[in-house]
RNA sequence: CGGGGUAUGGUGUAAUGGCAGCACGCAUGCUUUGGGAGCAUGUAGUCCCAGUUCAAAUCUGGGUACCCCGACCA
């Protein structure tokens, strides 16, 4: 992408009603621009950056099985009404026609999911099932904040498993652990992302949310160090030692909640009646499960763990591109070729190509935007026959020959 | 939903009752090019509705929006 066309250009100063790191610097950035609290417009960088996060989703999803499909967001109150969550969940947007017939905006879909397989369960032979969509999600919250952290309108990987006992249900619950996981280590925040054991409603004992430790977190958790597992600060009462080791030395911190995953056993099943006739004839309840991750929470916690004072620090996997390109020279001509060659090899390039811009401008761009690796083209690369390539975390400069260039950014390139 | 705060060009800000100003951006021209360039000429603003006043960005009332703390948060 050649910045000069670009929709966005980045800002100086962020908009003083944003408070948040990811907010700011996504605003500054040109990566998201607010509609109103809670509810943002992803810009083409920001919605590259959602992709990329999309993709890794999608990809562990449909490793782990899931069948990738789309509900409606407008849904007939009648479905609310079966599992009685018309009326008690309050943060449920409620819609009406002209007529008066009401809807909600989906805030969760096993209402509309579960009456869904049971157009098309109705035997063992039909079980495990895994279902998945990646969609908006509306939720009334009354006070959306942190930037992309708590939203109203909000973008959420929902995927829901089925399954013919409780064994089979527990064997898919642990292997989801470790599906999650991955996901959050190819998106570069795996290291400070913990399961974190949390209230599990009426059904089980515990749901499962992964918490990734940040002094931006609305979240508390208490955290076993040696097991590398915390404890919700909302059951720290019920449990106030490691469910694992037993260790009660846990250290308090501030966290995001990255995703949960939740036991849902027959609560959903028995309301709409989903069930399923065993070898014998029997007819028995289909078990569920559900795991949540909402993806632009997810972008946003990356960039409030992953920043300096200049900007963000993007991980390969879910940058926008790999590498920003800029050209400081007096004639274009030499960065416009290894532009053109780096786009043949597949590496993912933002060019910057403007003309009239100070290098500190371009640097300063850079460094805010956070591509993983700056690549510059000067008069002083040009007489050395060379390109400076630099990564976006480290201070270490290098001058790098056309094929030593391709080789470094190729080997990151996952195309 | 309780409490607190804020609202001035696209962005950040100044002006406490008396000419709406500055910086960045944007536009045009010339110059400039390794860490947020220079000069010149332009562009664009007081959240909305009432009220007080000779005069309102400024005071009063109402509304709206946004931010923060708390509550809530399959």
């Amino acid at each position: 992408m050649r910045q000069s066309q670009l929709f966005t250009r980045t800002q100086k100063d962020a908009p003083k009603d944003e408070v948040s790191i990811n907010a700011q610097m996504l605003s500054r950035g040109g990566f998201t621009d607010k509609l109103m609290a809670g509810v943002y417009t992803y810009l083409p960088l920001g919605f590259r950056a959602l992709k990329k996060i999309e993709n890794i989703i999608r990809e562990e999803m449909e490793g782990a099985g899931g069948q990738e499909i789309l509900m409606p967001s407008l849904q007939p109150k009648e479905n609310w009404a079966v599992t009685g969550r018309w009326d008690t969940m309050d943060d449920l947007y409620k819609v009406a026609d002209k007529s008066g017939k009401e809807f909600a905006l989906g805030p969760t879909h096993e209402e509309i999911v579960v009456p869904l397989a049971k157009k098309f369960i109705s035997s063992y032979k039909d079980l495990p099932l895994y279902l998945f969509q990646i969609q908006n999600k509306f939720r009334m919250e009354l006070r959306a904040k942190s930037g992309l952290l708590r939203g109203k309108e909000f973008f959420m990987k929902d995927f829901y498993s089925f399954h013919k006992d409780e064994a089979d249900l527990d064997a898919y619950y642990e292997k989801m652990k470790t599906v999650y996981r991955n996901i959050f280590e190819k998106a570069g925040i795996g290291d400070i992302t913990y399961i974190t054991f949390a209230s599990g409603g009426s059904f089980s004992k515990y749901s499962h949310e992964f918490q990734t430790v940040t002094a931006a977190g609305e979240d508390t958790i208490y955290l076993c160090e040696s097991c590398r597992v915390a404890v919700n600060k909302e059951i720290i009462n019920e449990q106030n030692y490691c469910p694992v080791c037993g260790n009660k030395n846990l250290v308090e911190k501030r966290s995001i909640e990255v995703g949960n995953i939740f036991n849902l056993k027959t609560r959903f099943s028995d309301a709409f009646g989903l069930s399923y006739k065993d070898a014998e004839g029997r007819v028995c309840p289909v078990l569920m499960g559900c795991y949540g991750i909402g993806l632009g929470r997810l972008l946003g916690a990356i960039i409030e763990v992953h920043h300096d004072e200049k900007g963000m620090i993007w991980p390969e996997q879910v940058a926008p591109y790999l590498t920003h390109l800029i050209n400081i020279a007096n004639s274009r001509s030499v960065a416009d070729n290894l532009y053109d060659e780096l786009k043949a090899a597949g590496v993912e390039v933002l060019y910057d190509d403007r003309e009239g811009k100070s290098p500190g401008e371009k640097f300063a761009d850079s460094d805010l935007l956070g591509m993983p690796y700056r690549v510059v083209v000067s008069e002083k690369t040009i007489a050395a026959s060379k390109y400076e390539i630099k990564k976006r975390a480290e201070q270490d400069v290098k001058l790098a020959d056309k094929n030593e260039l391709l080789n470094i950014l190729r080997q990151n390139t996952n195309a």
